[in-house]
RNA sequence: GCGCCCGUAGCUCAGUUGGAUAGAGCGCGUGCCUCCGGAGCACGAGGUCACAGGUUCGAAUCCUGUCGGGCGCACCA
C-alpha cells in the first residue's frame, strides 16, 4: 500500500484498456530522479499481451488521470517502467499521519484474532547461554514483535530439555565436583561438563547440603543434586536474558510431558496409525511415508524413549493449545530435525508445513582481526553475558539482528565498540537524539507538536522529499520483514533511514545552509519542519522498538559501556 | 557418500521475491569544516556477482552440473 491512489488509478486504465483487474506493485525507486513511485505493470504484462512492454506503458500513461492519483506527472521510462512524480500535498500528508498515530504507525491490525507461537533459546538446563543462544533470544525476540507489528497476537515459549541424559550428565559432573571438594578422585565422564561454573555448582551445593552427599548415593540424593543443579542454571540462564531483554510468556518443561503422560499417549496415538513397527528390540515409526529419509526409533531397546517422541508429544501439545501457527527459531546444526519431527506429526494428521522453522548459522567473535575462542567460566564458548557486559545490549541485540539468519557472522569486537557513527547502532540512535535535541532547543515537547498543525506542502526541498519517502517505507518494511522472518530488512532500513536524516540534517549547517535548518525564523517553515522531525523521530524510535532496543534522548558515552 | 545453508568491492554484508547504470558500512583517496550536540561534512576510486551451461524481452536472483566453506546424517540432545 504505498500508495492507493495510484493503485486505483492504474487499475482503472488498465480495465478501459480491456483486461481485468491485475496486481499492481507499486515501489520507490532506487535512484530519486526516477520520481516517488514506480510501477513495472507494462513490463509484466508484455508477456502476456505479447506487445512490446514500452507501448503498452505509453497506452497506461496516456490513460491515468493525474489529479485523482494525487500526482503531477507520470513518465515512461527505460523498457517500460511508469514513473509518477506526487503532488506535494499527496507526498507530505503522510507526515500528519505519522505524528498522529504515534506508536501506532507501523503497526497493521487486519488479522486481529490470530495466534502464532514462537519459541526460541530453547537452551538445555546445562550451562550458560552462548552466543548462539544471543543470537536466536535476540532474533526470536524480534520476529515475534515484528508478528506483533503485522497483527498477531503472539506467544513467546522457551521449551527446556530438563529430562534427558543430558542432564544426567550434568548431574554426574557436578557431583564428582562435589566429592573433590571433600578429598574425592572422580573423573568426569565422558561426555560430561567441565567449565568453571561447574565448580561454582558444586560449591553452591555443598554451601547448602554440606557433605551428605558423600556417602549418600541413594536415588534420592542424585535427584536433589539434580533439583538443585537445574534450578541454578535456570535461574542463571533467566537472569542472563532478563538482562538481555528477552522476556517469555511460558517456560515450558520437558519433564512435564513425562509426569502428565503425553509421551505415553502420542505413542498410543501414533501406534494407532499402523506406522508403527518394532524392530531389532526397538520401536520405529515409519517416517519414510513421508518427508523422512529414514524411519526413526522412538523408544530404544532398554525401555526409554528417545527425544524423538517427547519432541512430537510437545508439538502436538502446540496444536492442541490452539497455536495452528508455529514458528521454530532453532540454530541451523539442528536442521536434522525438521523433517522427523514435521514427518511424525504429518502421521497423526498435522499439516505437512508444521511447524515452520527459521535456522540461523553460527557466530563467530573477532577481535583486533583473530577469533575469540574461550570464555573463563564456561570452558567452550564465550557466553552471552560476557559479550554484552563489554559492549552493552543495544550493541548486541542489534548486531545478532543485522544479518540474515541462515548466513553465518562474524561479529567484530573493535566494531562493535566503536561508539561513533561509524556503529550503525550509533548511528541510528544519534538520529534519534538529534530530533530531541532539535527540540529542546525549540523549547517544546515533541508530544505538542500535533499534525494538522502546519502547511507541509512548504516542505519543498529535495533533501526533504528524499527523508519523507524514506519515511513512507516504513510499514511495507515491517511486513516484508515479518512475513520473511528476517529482522534484518528492518536494520537496514533504520540505518538507511539515519543516513537520509543526517544528509537532511547537515545540509542545514549554519555554516552550509541556514535557509535548511529546522529551526528557522519563517515560523510557517519552523512548524512544518518540526513535523518532520517529529516524524522522523516517531519512525527510528518505532522501529528500535521492534528490534528490541532503546531509543535515547540524548547520547551518553557511559552506555557503551553499561552492560549490567 | 547423502541432505540443508553459504560463495557479491581489500574486509563485514545488503540486494524489495525475475527489472532501469549491482548497493551500504568499514578501510582507502581528494577537498571542505568550530557547528540546531560527534568520535564532523561532501565527493571519488574500487566488481568476470565462485565457475560452466540452460530457461526469456530481461538472471546476482530460477534450473542443471562443477569447485570451495559451514552444519548435519545415533537406539545422543
Amino acid at each position: 500500500m504505498l500508495h492507493e491512489p495510484i493503485g486505483i488509478a492504474l487499475n482503472a486504465a488498465i480495465k478501459e484498456m480491456g483486461l481485468d483487474e491485475v496486481e499492481i506493485n507499486l515501489e520507490r525507486p532506487r535512484d530519486p530522479s526516477h520520481g516517488d513511485v514506480t510501477c513495472n505493470i507494462a513490463l509484466t504484462l508484455s508477456g502476456r499481451l505479447d506487445k512490446p512492454s514500452r507501448d503498452i506503458a505509453e497506452e497506461i500513461a496516456a490513460r491515468v488521470k493525474k489529479d485523482r492519483a494525487g500526482i503531477t506527472s507520470i513518465e515512461v521510462a527505460g523498457p517500460g517502467f511508469l514513473n509518477f512524480r506526487l503532488s506535494a500535498v499527496m507526498a507530505t500528508s503522510l507526515l500528519d499521519e505519522i505524528v498522529a498515530r504515534n506508536e501506532a504507525f507501523g503497526r497493521e491490525n487486519t488479522r486481529e484474532g490470530s495466534q502464532v507461537m514462537v519459541e526460541f533459546v530453547s537452551a538445555n538446563p546445562t550451562g550458560p547461554l552462548h552466543l548462539g543462544h544471543g543470537r536466536q533470544a535476540a532474533l526470536g525476540d524480534a520476529i515475534a514483535s515484528l508478528l506483533e507489528w503485522t497483527g498477531w497476537q503472539v506467544h513467546r515459549e522457551f521449551y527446556y530439555n530438563d529430562a534427558g541424559t543430558q542432564i544426567d550428565k550434568l548431574v554426574e559432573s557436578v557431583r564428582v565436583r562435589y566429592l573433590a571438594l571433600f578429598g574425592g578422585q572422580g573423573e568426569i565422564p565422558e561426555g560430561g561438563y567441565h567449565g568453571q561454573y561447574i565448580n561454582e555448582l558444586a560449591e553452591s551445593l555443598a554451601e547448602e547440603f554440606g557433605d551428605q552427599f558423600v556417602i549418600d548415593e541413594s536415588e534420592k540424593a542424585t535427584e536433589q543434586i539434580r533439583n538443585f543443579s537445574v534450578r541454578s542454571i535456570r535461574e542463571e540462564q533467566d537472569r542472563d536474558l532478563n538482562d538481555f531483554g528477552v522476556h517469555f510468556d511460558e517456560h515450558y518443561l520437558e519433564s512435564s510431558l513425562h509426569h502428565t503422560g503425553r509421551v505415553k499417549s502420542t505413542l498410543e496415538a501414533l501406534r494407532e496409525t499402523g506406522l508403527v513397527y518394532e524392530r531389532a528390540g526397538a520401536t520405529w515409526l515409519k517416517t519414510t511415508e513421508f518427508d523422512d529419509q529414514k524411519d526413526r526409533v522412538m523408544v530404544r531397546k532398554n525401555g526409554l524413549p528417545t527425544y524423538f517422541l517427547p519432541d512430537i508429544a510437545y508439538h502436538m501439545h502446540k496444536w492442541t493449545r490452539g497455536y495452528e501457527r508455529v514458528i521454530n527459531v532453532q540454530g541451523s546444526d539442528h536442521h536434522g530435525t525438521v523433517d522427523r519431527v514435521r514427518s511424525g506429526l504429518q502421521a497423526l494428521g498435522l499439516p505437512q508445513g508444521y511447524p515452520e522453522y527459521v535456522l540461523h548459522q553460527m557466530v563467530r567473535v573477532v577481535r583486533e582481526g583473530s577469533e575469540v575462542k574461550f570464555s573463563k567460566r564456561a570452558g567452550t564458548t564465550t557466553t552471552l553475558r560476557e559479550l554484552y557486559t563489554e559492549v552493552g545490549t543495544d550493541v548486541t541485540r542489534y548486531f545478532f539482528q543485522m544479518r540474515k539468519p541462515d548466513a553465518q557472522m562474524v561479529f567484530d569486537l573493535d566494531a562493535a565498540l566503536d561508539y561513533s557513527d561509524k556503529n550503525p547502532m550509533y548511528k541510528i540512535q544519534y538520529a534519534h537524539a538529534r530530533m530531541h535535541s532539535i527540540f529542546s532547543k525549540a523549547q517544546i515537547m515533541p508530544e505538542e507538536i500535533e499534525a494538522g498543525s502546519a502547511d507541509l506542502s512548504l516542505l519543498t526541498d529535495n533533501h526533504e522529499r528524499l527523508l519523507i519517502n524514506q519515511l513512507r517505507d516504513f510499514p511495507s518494511v515491517l511486513a516484508r520483514a515479518a512475513e520473511n522472518r528476517t529482522p534484518h530488512i528492518v536494520c537496514e532500513y533504520l540505518e538507511q533511514t539515519a543516513g537520509v536524516a543526517n544528509t537532511w540534517y547537515h545540509a542545514g549547517n549554519p555554516s552550509r545552509n541556514p535557509n535548511l535548518a529546522v529551526l528557522v525564523d519563517d515560523s510557517k517553515i519552523r512548524g512544518a519542519r518540526l513535523i518532520l522531525a517529529r516524524s522522523l523521530q516517531i519512525v527510528l524510535r518505532n522501529g528500535l522498538a521492534i528490534l528490541g532496543i532503546t531509543a535515547p534522548k540524548r547520547m551518553m558515552q557511559e552506555i557503551a559501556n553499561d552492560g549490567t
